[in-house]
DNA sequence: CTGATACTGATACCGAATATCATCGTTGCG
DNA sequence: CGCAACGATGATATTCGGTATCAGTATCAG
């Protein structure tokens, strides 16, 4: 269910050339865990690096026709396990997908265009900790998500 | 999927006897909303507030064999969407339920027995709006999790 | 009481994601 | 280089969570 209907700048979201060096790294690191280097993985990681905003598993599928449904998935599963591409809560609880720029950081998401910056830098970490120690809690990890409107699509 | 298979204490997930209070509680707000008080709705808000820990629409519907799936599912998000009743997202990131005590808070949730504590009076709202104003980006709005132990998990 | 209408629930339907499995391609090894 | 082992692929079937439909029912204001 199209969040993506509601937003503005849906039109100019054109693919950028995905930088090779950017696809060889991911290769590179997927083959050194002893996954293949294979044609259509290939395929899907140009794919992926060549979103300009969080997308959907449906959206990668339709970007690449020539690959199997299946084998998108598979492929786009394996980067997340591989901590290569970051999973992205949209604020209806849709969930896309985004190339991971490695490290933990948190996202600041459009909902007017759908763009999705990264948010480093924030020590909730600290705060959390503590706030979860009081309670009684351990805590391992957290997942944030950050929604608002860009610079961009402020002043219009 | 079954996140829940991996809790240690899944069987140990007795509903507990709902507070009737509660439930006119949130009958009378329905009302003020325009709402009907209907059997098969308290039903499921009797259901929703004997849960004891974030549960999913097929485990409601699981509870209430006498009420319709569609009705289940039109009673939760109609919960959901007058905020008596809160999302929360596990780490896996499979969408799971609870009644909302009201007011905005965040949930500590404890990967082992699956429950799910409150977090209050934790600033986070401040921080991310200043990293957010940083960014050059206008925040309405945030989602965070926390994940861990929960202390009955921590020492055994 | 009664009519307008919100609600119900059996069913059909839908879309997203996974399982299956025969076939193919990659890679390590001789 | 060539071959065997086996990981990867993709067409298809299937599952699964959730929604749309719609005829019949229950609620509640007047």
């Amino acid at each position: 269910m199209a969040v993506a209907s509601t937003l503005r700048h849906t039109g100019h979201n054109h693919p950028r050339p995905p930088s090779a060096a950017v696809v060889d790294d991911i290769v590179r690191r997927l083959s050194r865990q002893g996954y293949r280097d294979t044609e259509p993985r290939r395929l899907v990681i140009n794919a992926v690096a060549a979103q300009r905003r969080p997308f959907t598993a449906e959206e990668l599928c339709a970007a690449l026709p020539c690959v199997g449904r299946a084998t998108v998935y598979r492929g786009l599963r394996l980067l997340v396990e591989t901590g290569q591409v970051c999973r992205v809560l949209l604020e209806d609880g849709e969930m896309r997908y985004q190339l991971s720029r490695g490290g933990h950081h948190h996202h600041l998401l459009c909902g007017a265009c759908g763009i999705a910056a990264d948010l480093e830098d924030c020590d909730v970490e600290g705060m959390l900790q503590n706030a979860a120690r009081a309670a009684g809690f351990q805590m391992n990890g957290h997942w944030l998500e950050v929604y608002g409107r860009c610079g961009d699509c402020v002043r219009p």
